[in-house]
DNA sequence: ACAAATAAAGTTATCGGTAAAGTAAATTAC
DNA sequence: GTAATTTACTTTACCGATAACTTTATTTGT
């Protein structure tokens, strides 16, 4: 049913009595081919309306110049951002970007991961679903020998560069901040543990509290996801328990997100009934009521480093060794996480 | 450089003594092939970890299966959310997206779109940046009987099929709305009047207005870009001029974000000093104070008919007429647009 | 019992490019 | 002045699959 009209290099090599490996080499430049007739292949090649029929390129030079592109969501705060990063300078260096979306599942996943290894793309940037347990699928990448970098939400397993930032001290500022402005009754909405994010935000709180001599009340520490939904189920868990802490750390924005949602509904306010502060922002942040401090995430400068990763990765097959980069996160203090708010003031 | 392990259908075929062809047809499940052959060829298969070469299987098979999108952003509360719900629709189908993005720059776009074609999709899906002027390349894809659908900004040209939300009678119905809360002084940032949403919900308000004899004052109607910091720009000018109207109508969602930073930095209040209302939302409305009343473009909905209106085109190369789906909207009313407040109540 | 049909493969050609090797004429080398 | 190089191409082979045609053995039809 395809059968679609198609320029050729043929085409352009029958129209110029020229065998089409000239016509190849005209078009790119290749110093066999005399400057008159590269420009009569060009020419003819624009005249024609030429393209390149990418399938039988990169068939016949066995590398797409393609990176491929595995996360869990598109229409969320911080990859939105993120992927915009990744085009941007995979654009600059003349990549073509193959996108997928596991849609925060793991066959899904999986099954896109396949599917990249067939198209045959140069490297893979990958940022793990909540769900991800099973790591065969990255040892068979491995084996491969095919450039992959993981993208904050990695696979903590040695062999594997990976692009993250620092998950740990961010949330050890934020708590030592939320300490030092005098809390004390403080929760954490954790995510899950399985994940690198959720374990690495986990680790900094503690780190701060022991040092800080804050005792930790496990009903405050509250695992789940790291969508909005989650935040909202988590308050409304810690809200019926009857014993509200002054102050939450949430693992992400968006469960941050689900706070705000919950915490309205529940006809309190922030930050005088609670307080919060999160890991990650985003710019609709300015339009929150009170806006919410966070630690923050430079996502564009994650995307960056990611792509470039990856192609060193390429650009060396062979004798690249595996790398982890770790970008620094930063406080940034808004309306909340001020201190205590002294009531009937 | 790149003459990585690649397990081929010639490996296979070895393994078994049988042909590469036989193995081809029974890895497809073609009826040539024994029951018994099939099996073992599946194992063998599984067993290697083939992975088959979409290049060479899309080379000789003449179709990729595959759909190239561009989109000017994606880092967007409305693309990002149609862009998620077209990958869902393709993958329902076993179709492959690849996406490109714009960034709003029509050289750039344009560059994507020969990328396309040059990976020979089976069909695009073009949601044009708001620069676009130049349509040449968009018949250059007609000649080569590519299927092309525009999706929600579209060029308007006959021999396009495009998948747009009503915005006319969104826009009609908006206004209308606010017409019969009482308001006199209606403004309209308008966006770009050469891409059509620009167009049409101007003309939706126009509409409205005369049917109802509210006059225009040309003062409150201005121009712009679809983006945030044009929404923003629109309302300083506007403030300006010292003649603020009661009521604003905003040609996305963007736009009316820009207003609310910027009647926020004048120290005004939403809706007491400026009631507003806009064309689009987003799933942190909610968290707006006041949350903002729209009207609601589905974009699930705009995702899916554009993905089942390109198929249909792919499916039909020959005998396809372009068509045109609109897609009803309808009003949200939440804390805005609910009548002009009236002072020291 | 023998031609026709079917089952289960195998062969060859092709998709549209690129890489590698080959060739004829012109230029340079010494 | 002849061998060696260079220039500007052309020819052949190949990338990894699929399509179309061919072959061989077996089954079916009458």
């Amino acid at each position: 049913m395809n059968k679609r009209f198609q320029i050729t290099l043929d085409d352009i090599a029958k129209k110029l009595n020229v065998s089409k490996v000239t016509v190849s080499k005209a078009l790119r430049g290749h110093p066999d081919i005399s400057y008159e007739t590269t420009q009569k292949v060009k020419a003819v090649a624009k005249e024609l309306g030429y393209t390149p029929n990418f399938m039988a390129r990169n068939l016949s030079s066995k590398s797409s110049h393609t990176i491929g592109l595995v996360v869990p969501k598109i229409a969320h705060y911080f990859f939105g951002s993120v992927i915009e990063s990744i085009y941007e300078v995979a654009l600059e260096n003349n990549y073509e970007i193959i996108l997928t979306v596991s849609q925060e599942n793991a066959e899904r996943e999986e099954k896109h991961i396949r599917s990249l290894l067939s198209m045959r793309v140069d490297g893979l940037i990958i940022s793990i679903s909540q769900q991800t347990k099973k790591y065969d699928i990255f040892n068979t990448i491995k084996n491969y020998n095919m450039p992959l970098v993981f993208m904050d939400r990695v696979v903590e397993l040695p062999g594997f560069s990976n692009v993250t930032v620092d998950d740990q001290g961010g949330s050890f500022n934020a708590i030592e901040h939320a300490i030092k402005m005098g809390y004390t009754k403080i929760a954490h909405f954790a995510g899950y543990q399985e994940i690198n994010i959720g374990k690495r935000r986990y680790s900094g709180f503690k780190k701060a509290m022991k040092k800080y001599n804050v005792p930790i009340n496990p009903n405050w520490v509250i695992y789940g996801g790291f969508g909005e939904e989650d935040g909202y189920k988590a308050f409304k868990k810690l809200y019926n328990s009857n014993n509200l802490p002054e102050f939450i750390f949430a693992v992400t924005f968006p469960v941050a997100l689900g706070v705000y949602s919950a915490v309205s509904e529940l006809g309190l306010k922030i930050p005088d009934d609670i307080d919060i502060m999160c890991f990650g922002s985003s710019d609709i942040n300015k339009f929150l009521t009170p806006s919410l401090s966070c630690v923050d995430q430079p996502t564009e400068e994650l995307g960056r480093k990611s792509v470039e990763l990856i192609l060193e990765n390429i650009n060396s097959p062979y004798d690249f060794i595996p790398r982890h980069i770790e970008i620094p996160t930063s406080l940034i203090i808004r309306e909340t996480a001020k201190g205590p708010v002294k009531k009937n003031q």
